[in-house]
DNA sequence: TATTGTTCTTAAGGTATCTTAATTTTATTG
DNA sequence: CAATAAAATTAAGATACCTTAAGAACAATA
């Protein structure tokens, strides 16, 4: 049955959908698998889908100018993950989007995802409450990231993301976190 | 007429209304006006409105556990400013809303609201598109508050923010960009 | 199993930013 | 306009976090 699709059951979680409307949304996806460390989409390039995250952990990150990598973000399967700036504007990405393990991802065709909206208005939906919650998880991190010290952000990004700790590389935390591998160590140390 | 209205002018940058949805629209926002330093919304209550500057200077901002102010965003004329996550969960807001000028907002009841995105469908599509780039525009700051230092960030703040820095005082600036004013101001003397 | 590459730790010295406190400047109000 | 409140500056000492560098622990691969 679709409704047991890990997708469909996603998005059904917001919003309802009708046998026929699932139909139209699985086939608009695509799966795509990825090795430990591929990239999904290089900066530069111009993000042209939408991505759910079926199985495995991925990291979005930017170089700046020393060649330095930032992580923006982590995902694991039920996460989309994407440059949105770079979708929704059609411009270059600015970030890096990278297997972290063997993953698989369904993606969805910008065009093909306007189309949907018309066809199944509940995705239009879906889209405008997930983005509410991203934007209200992003703005609380923001706050967060210039209030509190390295320390607290630590502890709250292991309460917070515990699945997420354990998957990937304690360097890769301390990049989430704005602070340096070395740094993190020393904190750890208590 | 109607297309001239700020508000109209604001929404119809994004998407198109029939004259009938102009109406409705308009007719579903209702005035508020504030004194300076007047509190729109408090920290503890729920916010049940969307709020539209149609006049003035506000800014949200939250107490930390030493009652020190954090200013998480500012907003002028033609911005919208909300507690999203109070408003969209319907929980005490984290976050104060003051006038930091006197201020007129155009305001819109939750309920009036989700009625509205039934009668016009592109209002619904507006907040989407909106939110999306409140969202894109917030993960640049996040990106930059954790990689560039203060000044950097000061004056990227002058440079996108040249309206706003006019008219707020210098303290709270520095509170936005998540640094000390003594830190601020010998930041400038350069 | 040996080898190589990746990740984590430790430590010393440096820098950005904070804290406190006093003073000056600017804005608000009676 | 005087009085008061609010905001900005200055400076000294403190602290959080960074940089560099080296070695240890762990993981991947031949």
């Amino acid at each position: 049955m679709l409704t047991e699709h890990p997708l469909i059951r996603h998005i059904e979680e917001v919003v309802q959908l009708s046998s026929l409307e699932r139909k139209l949304v699985l086939d608009a996806f695509h799966p795509r698998t990825l090795k430990k460390r591929e990239i999904l989409l290089f900066q530069g390039d111009t993000s042209t889908h939408m991505r759910f995250i079926a199985e495995g952990c991925l990291r979005s990150y930017y170089l700046d100018d020393d060649a330095k990598e930032h992580i923006l973000q982590f995902g694991i399967e039920g996460w989309w993950v994407n440059d949105l700036y770079s979708y929704l504007t059609q411009t270059p990405a600015r970030y890096f989007i990278q297997a972290i393990e063997a993953s698989k991802v369904l993606q969805v065709h910008r065009d093909t995802l306007e189309d949907l909206f018309h066809q199944v208005p509940a995705m239009e939906r879906f889209f405008r409450i997930k983005i509410q919650s991203a934007y209200v998880a992003l703005q609380e991190r923001t706050t967060k990231s210039m209030s509190e010290s390295a320390e607290q952000r630590y502890f709250e990004f292991r309460e917070k993301y515990r699945a997420i700790e354990q998957r990937v590389p304690q360097y890769m935390i301390a990049s989430y976190l704005g602070i340096t591998p070395e740094h993190l160590s020393t904190i750890r140390q208590k």
